[in-house]
DNA sequence: TCCATTTACATGACATATCATATTATGGAG
DNA sequence: CTCCATAATATGATATGTCATGTAAATGGA
């Protein structure tokens, strides 16, 4: 047994895990863990074009343009074009979405203390460290770059 | 900013990252990190059902039919009917599923190599037991467990 | 100014994932 | 033996994720 597949299916295993009780916990407001991660954002780091606001998500970093349509149709977003570029477009969140933003940030306190009864913070800052040094110089490396600026 | 929320980014961005990494090495055979699991674990753990196979995979561990029946019309797995119980089927790889599993082996050690070039083995040992920590009673624990009965 | 390149976004196509439900077979209670 | 709960698998529906391609706008050099 290699101790580096392991390694790979122990981090795949863990991140499904979470993203499943997150999940759960996310249902009842007909809301997804992609979502969240949108509103929040959002929330956050002011009004974002579409662009912008990939370079913050690691879910869907590619291009979430259909993640942010599905949530405008559930009129959590609302789009204005850019006046300074026209092929632009600016995302806010709608009063619904600012309410579900805020219901989020609610239900992400649980899931931190769900992971604190676990772990403790010397376990998760080492944690992140090695996983940091693994991704170091891909895009995903960027996007948590984004999030926690003050850390990098 | 509160460090489990980092610390739950920061498993997803790994998760993703390594899957890109691996499902750029993987792309070349026409293959997905989802087809290399399943190939892997069907030579590793003989003739399988499609629920018992499912408690092996970390991915589509709910049921994964529909990846099964894409990588039989590709020719890596047939199906025969369980003469113990008509509504089973035993899974077993055709020679071309032998040949790709045996592919995928040799580009699992290349990633294997590549973590090792970031990371020393302690580093790799303490994030496994952190997880398994984390995830200790949930569902993707048990498939870590059928896959690594050793080390449980 | 003109045009090639780049940028922002959208969309088609496909592969995961997951929930709910349907279908068929098994096995046990009565 | 009959009926019912359960198990194995399949499928519909929807969301996520990714690659490739398309469209329109901006940008910068000749």
């Amino acid at each position: 047994m290699t101790l580096p597949k392991r390694f790979r299916d122990t981090i795949l295993a863990a991140q499904r895990s979470g993203h499943r009780v997150f999940a759960d916990m996310l249902r009842p407001l007909g809301l997804t863990p992609a979502w969240a991660e949108v509103l929040t954002t959002l929330q956050e780091n002011g009004p974002l074009s579409i662009r912008e606001l990939s370079h913050f998500l690691i879910c869907e970093a590619d291009h979430p343009s259909r993640l942010i349509k599905r949530m405008e149709d559930k009129g959590f977003i609302t789009r204005t074009p850019d006046p300074n570029d026209r092929r632009a477009v600016k995302l806010v969140l709608t009063e619904s979405g600012e309410a579900a933003a805020d219901k989020v940030a609610g239900i992400e306190t649980g899931f931190n203390e769900w992971i604190e009864q676990r772990l403790n913070a010397d376990n998760v800052s080492t944690t992140i460290q090695t996983l940091e040094r693994l991704m170091k110089g891909t895009p995903e490396a960027r996007s948590l770059e984004n999030r926690y600026p003050d850390s990098h």
